[in-house]
DNA sequence: ACAATAACTAAACGAACGTTTAGAAAAATT
DNA sequence: AATTTTTCTAAACGTTCGTTTAGTTATTGT
């Protein structure tokens, strides 16, 4: 019949996803997507029809990439232990020297909070609900807690994870590592 | 002489300043500046000589503005209380209604951290180190902490805020006022 | 080998960006 | 009132943005 695409779609949209990780959305343009990428332009809009779409696919591909290590604290049995491990997961990334780009989700969520792109915002809340609601599962996990105190330590986890991210952008390991047993101390 | 400004330079300061805190700096162009200040793009230029440099007097003026509530907190008398009452006092402006946009320097400071903007990064770690500072300075008014602890307490309540500005942006105030508690209960 | 079809290259698109400029309008000095 | 000086308006500047469009190249089935 015809040619065959002379690039995996999968791999080209890793490189794409690492782009917008690092930069944002806005602050990526097509010309580095089209150097990072290896394909041209044609080539981007052929397989995903826009700079938008081939940002989705790229928060689709991190959400599958960090499913590795939700699924882990899915199904820990240790509670809260879980989770916290689950914070030193989510930031191991980040100590693979200049890969300091914090978490996708986080950043995008941050980035998005005021434009009225609802497709992109419904993704990010569905991720942070799906997040939560496994926190409290975890915390629930544990000995003898009222469920009042569960949602406000689930709320306190979730928005500590979100400092966590920002700040795995600009500080170090030790101080992230502080940071995460401090955060802890408290539960 | 000749004619005299038809606008005072601290008031359309103030103007872009909100905008920038709502959508950032390259978020924000030059048309909305125009539209908000109340001022066509030549007296912006005449008064700021470019978008960076009425962004930079943007920061000086935010400083200057939330310069109260530091000065507040570095007068405090009750140690690890007054830090608390500093975060309240950081998240009180989100709260009146529509004006959730964090706080300048946290939403700089991410929106920066890959640039090339060492101006702009020196001042937003300028910034942060002298937060720093005065935090320590209020730890050590209490009672019997060694050093390493309150260090480690420092970077902790420093991170603390940094996900409580980004929080500040998608949470609601019962959150955010949780998050503020959970975050001294371990101080 | 040849026709058919899809993927490629590369140039151009209109729109929006930050910035500049030429000329009109206004106020202060003489 | 005339002159000077500065601010203002509004249009245009050159780039870059995301997107589209011819036209060429390569691969497949017949």
């Amino acid at each position: 019949m015809a040619r065959k695409k002379q690039y995996i779609e999968e791999e080209v949209v890793d490189k794409a996803m690492q782009l917008f990780w690092r930069n944002g959305y806005e602050n990526t343009s097509m010309q580095m997507l089209e150097k990072a990428m290896g394909i041209n332009k044609f080539s981007i809009y052929s397989s995903f029809e826009s700079k938008h779409g081939l940002f989705l696919e790229s928060l689709k591909q991190y959400k599958a990439k960090v499913s590795v290590t939700l699924e882990k604290l899915k199904n820990g049995t240790q509670g809260v232990e879980d989770i916290k491990q689950f914070f030193y997961d989510s930031v191991s990334s980040s100590f693979k020297s200049d890969n300091i780009k914090g978490c996708l989700v986080t950043n995008t969520y941050n980035e998005f909070s005021e434009t009225e792109d609802e497709l992109v915002k419904a993704q990010m809340t569905a991720f942070m609900a799906n997040l939560k609601d496994i926190i409290i599962q975890k915390l629930a996990l544990d000995n003898n807690k009222d469920e009042a105190t569960i949602l406000k330590q689930a709320n306190y986890l979730l928005l500590a994870k979100h400092g966590l991210a920002a700040a795995s952008r600009v500080n170090t390991k030790q101080e992230i590592e502080d940071y995460i047993e401090m955060i802890f101390k408290t539960i």
